[in-house]
DNA sequence: GCAGTTTTACTGAACGTTCGTTAAGTCAAG
DNA sequence: CTTGACTTAACGAACGTTCAGTAAAACTGC
């Protein structure tokens, strides 16, 4: 197994179990290897093993997403783009954010907290810009890409609360309309 | 100190630290309580813990948001009620939601999920039932009231990923009109 | 192509610490 | 003199982590 898909396993096992509650031998189990062989890749330990999982998000979030909404395409098509994106990361409401997780528990935020803001700050940004290219007022396109970011975490949690993908679907068919509408 | 004082400190150590970050110790610290006089008051243990914290929710549910939601008051004014109540729960946007911390989280979430799912079913139920009164068709008020839960959820994670209760509040100011509006 | 050597992948045993939990006992209040 | 609140001591299990060592792979000079 590449390293690639290793860290892509730790996004899954970080995401599905939360900082505390992916033990080392959890993480071994998951991911097949042996609790201290995952030492050899990751020195750091669990600390390093949730920052490489992070990097990884922060790298789906800027190839993905940021590339696409900063990019010459038309605006609607932009974030049209932006829902399929979002649709299969999250693997159409199956599989949670990390940032999510990760802000929840006070022991995972603290070790994070900044990451995390920052990334969300940086999504949030440039889908504002978007909604500026389509004519709405800086102040109206950052309050309308918040509420997108946050229907977003919205319907993740609650997909997941109910155990339930069909709330996260129908916020990301209608994502698009209701960010451009008016 | 009561068990009912008690029973909300429980309450506010679990939405913050998550069921697997709140550790024994931490719940002792939090609360000025021995650790082994913990199970003097809660012979189950931790999961016993997490429960009486979620019995704690679930009466807010009850009292504060669903007595009032089915109650003779004009639907927009139980709206707004709602918003009120829900804001003072959540302290402004400072707080998490317990629900959604242990929904997140593999190990909680085996614990409580169908107390979890069964808690929002009847919010997202109740408040259906009063946009019915407003004249939305059934599936209508069922997709918006499933929408406003998404929200508050959705803002509650924004506020603390972001470290700034501003999300929090605009969703809940907003939340009333886009509820009832067209 | 093959021996020798270094690098990389991985394991087993053990470390000290913290986990959730139990049992026995103190101590004040009723 | 009993009941309820609380503590001290200790339990086995699991925690994250370290270290010494083996197995395999990759590179080296010839």
């Amino acid at each position: 197994m590449s390293k690639e898909q290793l860290v892509a396993q730790l996004v899954d096992v970080f995401r599905l179990y939360g900082y505390d509650g992916a033990s080392l031998a959890c993480i071994a189990k998951e991911t097949g290897l042996g609790k201290t062989n995952l030492y050899h890749y990751f020195p750091g330990g669990k600390a390093e093993m949730a920052t490489v999982a992070l990097d990884r998000v922060d790298n789906w979030l800027e190839t993905k997403i940021l590339a696409n909404l900063q990019s010459g395409v038309e605006p609607n098509h932009k974030i049209q783009i932006m829902c399929i994106q979002v649709s299969k990361f999250f693997n159409e409401g199956e599989s949670s954010c990390l940032w999510a997780v990760l802000a929840l528990g006070r022991s995972s935020n603290d070790l994070f907290s900044d990451r995390i803001k920052s990334a969300l700050l940086q999504w949030i940004e440039a889908l504002a810009q978007v909604l500026e290219e389509l004519g709405f007022a800086p102040d109206i396109a950052k309050y309308r890409s918040e509420d997108a970011i946050l229907r977003i975490q919205g319907a993740l949690v609650l997909s997941r609360g109910l155990n339930d993908r069909q709330p996260f679907q129908r916020v990301m068919e209608s994502l698009a309309e209701s960010l451009s509408s008016q």
